[in-house]
DNA sequence: GTCATGACGGATC
DNA sequence: GGATCCGCCATGA
């Protein structure tokens, strides 16, 4: 079980409909300040992690190659439920995932 | 064991 | 408010 299989696991926790943020998984991975590690993680996140749910702490999508396109990216999340603001960011403040709710 | 790198985050200019 | 710099932590060579 290595860092990146925390993130993952973590990862997978997200709900439909809802959005994190590398920070917070690397805060339910034990390290905070390891947000970088996350991302790293997602670039080799295998299948049935949502990577595509977890974005920057701003809200902003990461860069256009993550899935094709920051458009793809987008376009995912609103056929989560997720909404988008008139910025291009998502609305985070509205669907951040408080990390609890299915475990606990 | 050490050096360099990476889908980040916060602070500063 | 936006852009830039530094710091942090884990992984790979």
């Amino acid at each position: 079980m290595s860092f990146y299989d925390k993130v993952y696991a973590a990862a997978r926790q997200i709900p439909a409909g809802k959005l994190s943020t590398y920070g917070q998984l690397a805060l339910l991975c034990g390290s905070p300040r390891a947000s970088r590690i996350v991302g790293a993680a997602m670039l080799h996140a295998p299948e049935g992690v949502p990577c595509h749910r977890v974005i920057y702490g701003d809200g902003t999508l990461c860069c256009d190659q993550a899935f094709g396109g920051k458009e793809i990216q987008r376009q995912m999340l609103e056929a989560e439920g997720i909404a988008f603001l008139p910025d291009g960011r998502a609305d985070l403040r509205a669907h951040l995932w408080d990390g609890t709710g299915l475990e606990e």
